[in-house]
DNA sequence: TGTACATCAGTGAACGCGCGTTCACTGATGTAC
DNA sequence: TGTACATCAGTGAACGCGCGTTCACTGATGTAC
């Protein structure tokens, strides 16, 4: 049966959320067109009206999954601090705490997926090799004193590229160690918290002024 | 037709040595036990004389794999510069490299395979969670300077978590950018490999004394 | 506005294929005597 | 040491199953008049 052009739109979007959590959770091997199209409520035959195969699927879906924000990571009620508000703290301590390593689905698609991404050729490949570039484009403009850069210096960019790295490594590596060893993936999450904001000033945001090198 | 002991012995390591491979460069569920014993010169049918399930080898190959060491990244003909003399800052360097980034299936087991090993459970699960666990351990034990700690300090466990941390996330956000933009994986390799020597003075081991701050 | 009809998103059976696992068989090994 | 034979690692056909993809069909939508 025919549906409304609304309704198709929304399908669509539904078959890529779906799409996007699946694979986060399971990774591109570990999950079928017929789990997906279930997920978004319909049956896996009607998939192919919207997209070509299931790689062109699994490319979209991490174009899409690449709009996600550290603010997704905040406490639902908080939606009034918005992302641009949120300064370089709070996004790195809600980045590597216990919440967002235990959901997957809903979390950073980086962390989730870019080891998987590496194997990849083609569309999967480029959506990933894209995301993480605006990813780091983004956090190097992002200063520690929680002014926005206005052009981007080296150090802005060795910020953005040993910040980045520690946080997905380190959030990789809490999950891997989870269930056999909650206690170490606990002080993986603890120690990184506490390193990167006192190694990057990140809590001595807009005390302007004030050199306090030795 | 039966073959003599030594060479079971041999066929059951070529069987772990072909899946630590594979594993590494397909992940879990993108290799088939057929490709695994055809690496090894075998068939498929014999493989269950040696293993339970694909899932009782993927955890005896994980094991195998955390025997990995620093040491296999360096080049061919240096051998003589064994594990225990390799300090820190070599180590870091050569985890860092582009050889390394290319080499997933000889390289580190943690990188390659510990996101798909977070969404394992069971023998999976534990060999991950043990061999992160005691990467972690031998990493604390060395210190910039050289020397190996005989007894480890709080210190010793945030440079262990900190710095596997940003190597193992930055060798994936390499390599899972090295098709679509080389010059940032390029990049993130360069700014990392600079960044954590001079952080963590790893160019300065054994310089006796000498307090230099302020 | 009302009617007739072409369109096409979604359904679900069917397809070929590759997977993990099983099993009857083979024949060199290694042991019992 | 020599011989007879039980053992069992490895082979390759076969199995049931789930996968990605195709396709004839359905019937509400939305357009042409």
């Amino acid at each position: 049966m025919k549906v409304s052009k609304t309704q198709v739109t929304e399908n669509r979007l539904a078959i890529l959320q779906a799409a996007a959590q699946l694979y986060r959770e399971r990774g591109f091997t570990g999950v079928g067109v017929a789990d997906i199209t279930r997920a978004a409520g319909l049956t896996h035959g009607g998939l192919y009206r919207h997209f070509e195969s299931k790689d062109a699927l699994a490319a979209e879906a991490s174009t899409f999954a690449f709009g996600w924000k550290l603010s997704e990571l905040e406490t639902p009620g908080a939606e009034a601090n918005a992302d641009a508000g949120t300064h370089l703290q709070t996004g790195v301590e809600n980045y590597l705490s216990p919440q967002h390593r235990d959901s997957v689905g809903q979390g950073c698609p980086v962390a989730a997926l870019a080891a998987d991404a590496a194997r990849e050729t083609g569309a999967i490949a480029d959506a990933f090799a894209q995301g993480i570039g605006r990813y780091m484009a983004l956090f190097a403009q992002r200063r520690p004193d929680g002014t926005v850069a206005a052009q981007i210096e080296p150090e802005d960019r060795v910020r953005a590229v040993s910040m980045l790295s520690t946080m997905v490594g380190g959030l990789i590596l809490a999950r891997a160690t989870a269930r056999g060893l909650p206690a170490l993936s606990d002080e993986i999450l603890a120690i990184l918290r506490q390193h990167l904001v006192t190694t990057w000033d990140l809590d001595k945001h807009n005390a302007d002024g004030g050199d306090q090198s030795c």
